[in-house]
DNA sequence: AAAACGTGGTG
DNA sequence: TCACCAAGTTT
């Protein structure tokens, strides 16, 4: 790298840090600015944990559930010792359920490794941590002088350098450039310096460029191109699929069953439902399973829910019994644990949809 | 390499 | 309504 770039990277890396020092954000995972230096180091097991929790996912919506995560799962022991479905239920409406699976085998493997290891390349032998998990970690909670690169940094780093370059296929380019600005000096506060900067001012849409420490030296602030960079490839368009879905109520709760483990919404509860397919047209009658007989069937419309690769519109079928019917390999789930069970979002919409069209029509209307 | 994998917020 | 986006990983 020519002298001048590496001279400009450690007079921004050091602008970075000290505006970090006043603007850090204040979450529960995360150690004051500068703690490190001090001889401080956050616990290892709160940064992985935070980590996980964090791909693809904003910080706002993790706050709530890490509290809640690190409240029932104090340590890393009381995680490797908890059952799977009580981790299932903690993460349930957080998405990404692989997330959940694979961070509690990773308890168990941390245990056995004696400890969260501190070097990337070791940390990415544990399910769930890949080569950004893997430097954030090795950052943040042992201050090993790695980048990470997230979604943030290259942002960041496409709009103070200009990098044409289009993602996700540059990535490799993106590590490179990143690791630039490695540096022995504070490599933790340095890497969440980075993403606060890219989540606070450099934000993809209408970034606050005047609050930002590095304005006087972005290509893309210069020339009023914030929003070219970073240049992705365009996305395909979601396909719609279709289901339906029956919610039965009886005094014992609702139906549901657990889905297989791996896929989508792997491990997480659901109502009898039918596959999701490119069929929109659908039959009441037409259960994936022996159904309760004799009940009358409400038609509760439709719920619409978006995945990642495709949305689904389903069709809702309600009904309630004033007696208890049991259906081989379901459950009833009582109404008063909807709240703390293994329920991802769409269930959870598919169950209020069918509840509050027996409300609305005073069937059941003291049970459901 | 490209697809699978959730959800809620935002313009 | 709709497309994009968020501290990515796995297959």
């Amino acid at each position: 790298m020519a002298h001048y770039k590496s001279k400009k990277i450690t007079q921004l890396r050091e602008q970075l840090l000290a505006w970090y020092d006043r603007s850090a954000r204040d979450l529960p995972w995360r150690l004051p600015p500068a703690q490190g230096l001090k001889g401080q180091r956050p616990d290892p097991y709160a940064v992985w944990l935070s980590e996980i929790m964090l791909q693809q996912t904003g910080v706002a919506t993790v706050k709530t559930y890490y509290v809640a995560f690190i409240n029932r799962f104090p340590t890393v022991q009381d995680l490797a010792k908890a059952p799977l479905d009580d981790v299932l239920a903690l993460w349930a409406g957080l998405g990404y359920y692989r997330r959940a699976h694979h961070l509690h085998a990773a308890a168990k493997d941390i245990l056995a490794r004696g400890g969260v290891p501190t070097q990337p390349q070791t940390l990415q032998k544990i399910q769930g941590i890949g080569p950004y998990t893997a430097a954030a970690i090795a950052a943040i909670a042992f201050d090993q002088p790695v980048v990470p690169v997230d979604g943030n940094v290259e942002r960041v780093l496409s709009r103070l350098w200009l990098i044409e370059a289009i993602l996700p296929a540059a990535k490799p380019i993106f590590w490179h450039e990143a690791q630039a600005w490695m540096s022995t000096h504070r490599p933790g506060d340095f890497a969440q310096a980075l993403m606060d900067l890219g989540a606070t001012i450099c934000t993809p849409r209408t970034p606050a460029c005047n609050l930002c420490p590095w304005q006087s030296s972005c290509g893309a602030s210069k020339q009023s191109r914030q929003g070219e960079f970073p240049k992705k490839q365009v996305n395909k368009k979601k396909p719609t699929r279709y289901g339906t879905s029956w919610v039965h109520i009886d005094p014992d709760g609702v139906l549901v069953t657990k889905r297989a483990h791996s896929g989508l919404l792997g491990g997480m509860l659901e109502v009898p439902s039918t596959s999701w397919g490119d069929d929109p047209s659908s039959d009441p009658c037409l259960g994936p399973v022996d159904l309760p007989k004799g009940v009358t069937w409400l038609d509760g419309g439709y719920i619409d829910h978006v995945f990642t690769h495709f949305a689904l519109r389903v069709r809702v079928f309600s009904a309630y019994s004033p007696k208890s019917l049991p259906v081989v390999g379901y459950q009833r789930l009582g109404l008063d644990a909807l709240a703390g069970a293994a329920l991802p979002s769409l269930m959870h919409k598919i169950i209020v949809a069918g509840r509050s069209i027996l409300a609305a029509q005073s069937i059941g209307l003291d049970q459901v």
